[in-house]
DNA sequence: TCAGCCCATGAAAATCCTCATCATAGAAGA
DNA sequence: TCTTCTATGATGAGGATTTTCATGGGCTGA
């Protein structure tokens, strides 16, 4: 489980960040506006938290671009005040909790637990593209109503590229994605190629195709 | 972010300098001994790539400086050359990791954002248990200074068990933690056990016993 | 003591990763 | 434009790792 950090204050992101270490959390922190977008482009989370007094730009603005780009990562905002216009404002623009500061950390992991579980089990983990459909909490895959089964790493790669469709994913990204390892980032990443390969066999086998483009020197995009 | 990039060639210094800009970090250079020693005497960096070979002093010396200054700057070393002494002597005085010349700048970039990540979250880099030794960056594991070859999963339960040491992990938390998936939290864990059979019986033929203990019921402990 | 759950273990199956080789896209140059 | 060259991607096979499964032994509470 991915959480991304978006606060400048480093202090309070750097024990949030050690709280839900503890909890068996995977941490990523980002402390400006510019830091937050470029990671959210390239990265997806299960959830982020989002502080909306951000130095380089205002919060809701990340929250539109997470809009803009599909993605479905959770998003806790973390206000300095109980501002009901924040909250109102958050809440509209797609987020999927509000906390006020100051808060006690065991509600922040309360709350996260919610939305990665409201997100896994809720209407909206069953992605659906023409012909394909996938169930993500059942891990289950069907093309044209009949089940294709994948192995976990199959299964991850799909997600996370419908995840990001119509966007190139690096080969590095996706290796770190798999792997669950930065360090994994420094290797080779000839594994992916192996991954690829597999998942776009077995979906072309059940009659799903043409969606894995291949962009040469880049990476790798769910075309649709 | 701030980085302080330590070395003597000029057009490498400027081209990581030119890399790490663009990734928003905010770079200074040093060319001489004379001239990293009074930067890190004045200003704190989030990182510092430091070369071992410089004109005016030992490379070494700088990090003795960082230490008799109490600094907390993290630390990669670029060694010319792909020495096993550099490494150790740079680990052991105080390097948060190493890389050997040449590498590619993204290599760099994984480094510097593994080696910051670790400074936020407190972790260091080398474990050291009795006569048990663990390289977090290389990922490896030494028992009595004779090497111990892990697998990957093997490796990151040895570094969570010890990373809580003289703490219960659940059997579910383990499993969690080794197959990156909160999904897992419901299914079943076996596979648990078989790593942790596997993990104690290479410390133990290695001569490492008596440090993982089952706490009945409630899942596994690294006793110290 | 005994029942019932929990853990240990070895072996087999499934999955994943590596490696060597081949194919191809894009770049460079004629 | 065409050819050649180089780096990148595709592929299949083999080995390593991970996970599952079945069996047996041990802990704990009644």
């Amino acid at each position: 489980m991915k959480i991304l950090i978006i606060e400048d204050e480093r202090e309070l992101a750097q024990s949030i960040a050690t709280y839900l270490t503890d909890e068996n959390y995977r941490c990523e922190m980002a402390a400006t506006y510019d830091d937050a977008i470029s990671k959210i482009d390239i990265y997806s989370y299960d959830c982020i938290l989002l502080d909306l007094m951000l130095p380089g730009g205002d919060g809701l603005k990340v929250l539109e671009e997470l809009k803009r780009l599909q993605k479905q990562d959770g998003v806790i905002i973390i206000s300095a005040k109980d501002s009901l216009e924040d909250k109102i404002a958050g809440l509209h623009t797609g987020a999927d909790d509000y906390l006020a500061k100051p808060f006690h950390l065991s509600e922040l992991g309360a709350r996260i637990y919610s939305v990665i579980r409201r997100k896994q089990f809720g209407n909206s983990n069953i992605l659906q593209v023409n012909e394909l459909k996938i169930d993500i909490p059942a891990k289950k895959v069907m093309v044209s109503d009949k089940p294709v089964t994948l192995t976990k790493k199959e299964f991850d790669l799909l997600v996370f590229l419908i995840g990001n469709k119509n966007r190139v994913i690096s080969k590095a990204a996706l290796a770190e994605h798999l792997s669950g390892d930065m360090a994994d980032m420094l290797d080779n990443h000839d594994f992916v190629y192996a991954h690829i390969k597999n998942l776009k066999k077995k979906l072309s086998e059940a009659g799903c195709t043409d969606y894995i483009k291949t962009a040469y020197g880049m990476g790798y995009k769910w075309e649709q």
